[in-house]
RNA sequence: GCUCCGGUGGUGUAGUCCGGCCAAUCAUAUUGCCCUCUCGAGGCAAUGACCGGGGUUCAAAUCCCCGCCGGAGCACCA
């Protein structure tokens, strides 16, 4: 296949439709801009999906640029930095440039001091309520017209920490009469007095709001296409007012709608999260019982599976239902190849077993029989869940070993061929000796399942994912005197 | 109250800008059949949608109007 070919196969293959205006741009630079107050949920996950999906398709360049600029009300996790580029990464991509906003404090001053000068903002001591009301009337404060000088003198001050939180901001002057008013006069800059938890930024008390932060950090890092959601649909009619006094030009802007899951009991929303956490309702970040990316990166579900499910999403305005089943579609597409199969019994009802062979030999994986067979002893008895044993009188194939019949409540070894499977209906079961077996904990999105499984699973390596036959997918979490296992999906 | 976005099968998506090739694409889901020593994989098939009402037009998912429904913003949060 030529080149040319292969890449025609490409384009067809992506969903995502194509970046506004994308062949303008020499370069397609993107942000994908968290707020470092908790690692990761599948809502996160599609800003780290979608954008490191562009990057590929366009070979463009993307910035994790942590926006980290309220001290107090969202105040950052020291660990969430970090956490939040092991995300991206298990996602599959790897941010061109790290950056935090509150590094860069100095910049944000400067660009202050222009706008300022350039009779763009204004200082103002309104209490937020007073404000408010004014706004809504559509009528300026007192200091709208205070002039440049002033202003420019009580920004100073209020870097230099002359000020306390809620004594005085900064404001954007846009347009006091503007029809929407979420876009009047909007505040730039506020007195935090709580310190940064970062040391490099505990000293700043005058901190930038969002819109004014990434507003300047997007001109400044060259950014193309911001791609964010609809929470901040009004942030870039706002952050056009900065723009045009700079004479800067705003980056095209995708604005997605909120994600929300089916099958989690809990909401999807960090600081909820948090909270049942704190509460002690869960055993933490990576229960599997949470829509968290490291829950179900223990449960065994590949990234990229995250990702596919993502992308599959589009970027719609509107609001969206990811189907989990569509993350696991997408991940057991990817794993099934490389499972070794084996047998779990959940709640096993024990029989004895009369006559047959001492060991059975199943393939360890059907699809390939160059990786060989189990050897599983056998025994005096086998568990069998409980809907999986036959009527009294009834027959039933246990796979990799044989046909039994169930008589006298034990089940009685039948030298059937294994036509009888097809042709008269014997129903084909997974099974475990009860003589030598390995207890297990399946940890499962409904809670956990005890049960036990084939003693070569105690020799399986932790982290390996396996499929337990007719059970499911499951990652192996622990070794530790029994075996722990995470469901991932059937 | 003011402003801004949206509404295609169970779910997501394509098509909407530039009306006809759309009795509507693809994926997932569900069901059935085939295959199989798995309820996994593979194969085949079926199911199932243009929010409603008007208008323009030879022709509307697509354009216009009016409703209805949903979401978002109007923070010294992100």
């Amino acid at each position: 296949m030529t080149a040319l070919e292969s890449e025609d196969e490409d384009e067809e293959q992506h969903p995502l439709p194509d970046l506004p205006n994308a062949d303008e741009y020499e370069e397609i630079r993107m942000r994908c801009a968290p707020n470092p107050n908790t690692s990761w949920h599948l809502g996160h996950a599609r800003m780290g999906a979608v954008i490191g999906t562009y990057k590929e398709r366009y070979d463009g360049w993307f910035v994790c640029r942590f926006d980290d600029t309220d001290p107090e009300t969202k105040r950052p996790d020291l660990d969430a930095y970090d956490a939040i580029v092991e995300d991206i990464r298990y996602l599959g991509f790897e941010p061109d440039r790290v950056a935090k906003a509150s590094d860069r404090l100095e910049t944000y001053y400067d660009a202050a001091r222009r706008l300022i000068d350039a009779d763009g903002a204004y200082t103002c001591t309104c209490p937020g309520e007073e404000f408010s009301e004014l706004k809504n009337a559509g009528e300026p404060c007192p200091h709208r017209e205070k002039g440049p000088e002033t202003s420019r003198e009580e920004f100073e001050a209020m870097v230099a920490g002359e000020y306390d939180a809620g004594e005085i901001v900064l404001r954007v002057k846009t347009e006091i009469e503007h029809k929407n008013p979420a876009l009047r006069d909007w505040v730039a800059f506020r007195i935090v007095d709580t310190p940064h938890p970062r040391e490099e930024a505990a000293e700043y008390r005058c901190w930038p709001m969002l819109d004014f932060q990434s507003g300047i950090d997007d001109h400044e890092m060259g950014v193309t296409h911001i791609i964010r959601g609809i929470d901040l649909q009004d942030s870039a009619k706002r952050q056009q007012f900065v723009y045009d006094y700079f004479g800067w030009e705003y980056p095209e802007v995708i604005h997605w709608g909120h994600v929300t899951l089916d099958e989690y009991d809990v909401p999807m929303s960090a600081s909820k999260l948090v909270e049942l956490i704190d509460a002690g309702k869960f055993d933490g970040w990576d229960d599997p019982r949470l829509p968290t990316l490291t829950s179900l990166r223990r449960r065994g579900i590949r990234g990229e599976a995250v990702t596919a499910a993502m992308i599959e999403l589009g970027t719609s305005t509107s609001n969206v239902d990811l189907a989990m089943s569509s993350v696991y579609a997408n991940n057991r597409e990817l794993i099934d190849d490389d499972a070794d199969r084996n047998f779990l019994v959940r709640d096993g009802v024990e029989k004895p077993l009369l006559g047959g062979p001492d060991t059975a030999k199943p393939p360890v994986h059907p699809e390939h029989e160059e990786r060989g067979v189990r050897e599983i002893p056998v025994g005096g008895g086998v568990l069998v869940e409980p809907d999986d044993v036959p009527p009294n009188g009834s027959r039933v194939w246990l796979k990799g070993l044989g046909c039994v019949r169930h008589t006298r409540d034990a089940f009685e070894y039948v030298d059937d061929d294994i036509d009888v499977v097809r042709e008269e209906d014997v129903p084909v079961v997974h099974w475990v000796s009860a003589d030598e077996n390995r207890a297990l904990t399946l940890r499962t999105m409904d809670g956990d399942v005890s049960g036990v499984a084939e003693p070569g699973v105690a020799d399986i390596p932790v982290d390996e994912v396996v499929q337990f036959e007719r059970v499911g997918f499951a990652r192996i979490d622990g070794q530790d005197g029994k075996t722990v296992a995470y469901f991932a999906h059937e």
